[in-house]
RNA sequence: GGCGCCGUGGCGGAGAGGCUACGCAGCGGAUUGCAAAUCCGUGUACUCCAGUUCGAAUCUGGACGGCGCCUCCA
């Protein structure tokens, strides 16, 4: 039974057929480095990550391109705001991103183009597009005339002559545009903008020529999956396929769209009111939502429901994923931190119990169904309540089919299950340590009035203990 | 207005023409000195109205509601 994956561009799921037997391109949209990562930047390399994991699962050699956008208006806009040179800001949250990426455990990209790496080749692209008579020369820069492009509009549903219809109801074309529906896809420098040399001046690409250009050298003029948020459907994924077929590839063959984080039930966009406030910006904010939450608790969030609808990032479902997640951790044990990952061949091919067997397999059904992370981490929770049961293998196969999908690393624990006495060495390990053994004195004397008195104590000073059969854990409320 | 996605039990969230999703919370029980954790049990769920069908939450049409996108400049 061979992966289904859901094709924007056909609007239905479809075998995933590769273009080179074997082998799978694909492509991510990056961000655009000028700011802040927030919690939206992180569905995209978390599910991808997921789905790169299992297509190798799977066998297929799979290479992953996220690309760097760090040339942009808006980072243009930012330097000559705070006085920065634009190269220290996208220098600054490239690095903060990658440092979010390797957080995450997002292992499976194989390359990082930027932009700035690429400029000659994406003014040759265009040089050719201009050859060919797919784009014109305007007063300010070079435009792709959508009107030349068959099909245009196919991946987002539009149709051309309704949007030129709209725009030019707004107003007259300017700069010598054709049409309103063209796009820049080199746009001349003004006084203080950054700046490369081209045949039609100095200046600097577009946007959605970036990708383009990129893919083109990296995967080729024809690759697998080109991925992305929803909201990139158009226009820039739209105009990414007029550039890539109109200078002569078939461009992707498979189209994926993650629907978008949001907060109680909404998008909440930059010019939300709300975002003044920055408190209420800071629980966007990547870096502060992994570390208030922990990586493994975000990543556990993103990936708990299909990628095709919208995932809620409201307190209240942070709390009650932690709690969810906490349980499989728990029912991993010290498997948790062990390393080591088992290819998918070995782990079908291990003897079980019928009802393991059977999660097994579901679980695999649903990641091979347009990668359903959803219905296969419902499986996890099916073989957490047999290992639970003291079912060894299951207890095994738990943590290895989570690990396929990118969970349950090495670690993973102290966002859940915080650090036992066992796991920290430290000074406050050694005094918990101490405590926990004067208290179960005081137990084993029945002198539970002591005992109490301890627990409560430490309960107010953040520490939870908890008894157990074999000795007694704590661990940080 | 156009295009697209979606409406599932208290909440989150899969699935899907007849078969327990799953999780969180709640309730009952086991275990525990008491808790925690764990285990067992526990829910007349599918926005509404028509239609197709032996049978629809699942298909079709309509209504209502939510969300996203609607190109340089943003």
């Amino acid at each position: 039974m061979p992966i289904q994956v859901y094709n924007t561009l056909t609007r239905q799921k479809q075998p995933l057929t590769p273009v080179q037997a074997g082998q799978v391109g694909m492509y991510l949209c990056g961000p655009t480095v000028y700011d802040d990562c927030h919690i939206g930047h992180l569905m995209g390399p978390v599910l991808y990550d997921a789905v790169a994991r299992w297509l190798r699962a799977r066998g297929l050699a799979v290479r992953f391109v996220n690309n760097i956008t760090d040339i942009d208006d808006k980072i243009i806009a930012r330097a000559q705001a705070s006085g920065e040179s634009w190269q220290d800001i996208t220098a600054h949250y490239t690095a903060q991103y990658f440092d979010l990426l390797r957080r995450l455990h997002v292992v499976t990209i194989t390359d990082h183009p930027r932009c700035t790496g690429h400029v000659p080749q994406m003014v040759d692209y265009i040089a050719d597009l201009v050859r060919s008579g797919r784009a014109y020369v305007a007063e300010d820069g070079v435009y792709y005339e959508v009107s030349q492009q068959p099909g245009y509009g196919k991946l987002s549903g539009r149709r051309l002559d309704e949007m030129v219809a709209d725009a030019e109801k707004e107003g007259k074309l300017a700069h010598g545009l054709r049409s309103r529906a063209d796009f820049a896809l080199w746009k001349r420098v003004k006084p203080g903008e950054p700046s490369w040399p081209s045949p039609w001046g100095d200046g600097r690409p577009g946007w959605h020529i970036e990708c383009s250009v990129m893919s083109l050298h990296t995967l080729g003029a024809t690759f697998d999956i080109h991925a992305g948020g929803e909201e990139l459907k158009f226009p820039h994924h739209e105009n990414e396929i007029a550039q890539g077929e109109a200078h002569g590839g078939g461009y992707a063959q498979v189209w994926m769209h993650n629907n978008l984080v949001q907060f109680e039930g909404a998008k909440v966009s930059k010019s939300d009111p709300r975002m003044r406030d920055p408190a209420f910006r800071r629980q966007f904010q990547a870096l502060a939502v992994v570390e208030g939450h922990g990586a493994a608790v975000v990543r556990f969030l993103l990936l708990n429901g299909h990628y095709r609808r919208p995932v809620d990032f409201a307190p209240s479902n942070i709390g009650a994923i932690r709690t969810a997640l906490g349980r499989l951790h728990r029912a991993v044990g010290d498997l948790l931190d062990a390393p080591g990952d088992a290819a998918l061949d070995e782990i079908l091919a291990r003897q079980l119990p019928a009802e393991g067997a059977r999660h097994r397999e579901r679980f695999v059904a649903a990641m091979d169904d347009d990668f359903n992370t959803g219905a296969a981490i419902a499986e996890l929770f099916g073989l957490a309540a047999l290992a639970a049961k003291g079912g060894t293998a299951e207890r095994l196969l738990l943590r290895d089919l989570g690990r396929l999908i990118g969970l349950f690393q090495p670690g993973d624990g102290k966002d859940t299950v915080a650090p036992t006495a066992a796991a920290d060495d430290g000074t406050l390990g050694k005094v918990m340590a101490l405590v926990l053994e004067l208290r179960q004195k005081a137990r084993a004397d029945r002198d539970f009035a002591t005992s109490d008195l301890i627990r409560d104590r430490l309960k107010e000073a953040g520490i939870a203990v908890k008894d157990a059969k074999d000795g007694a854990t704590w661990e940080r409320a």
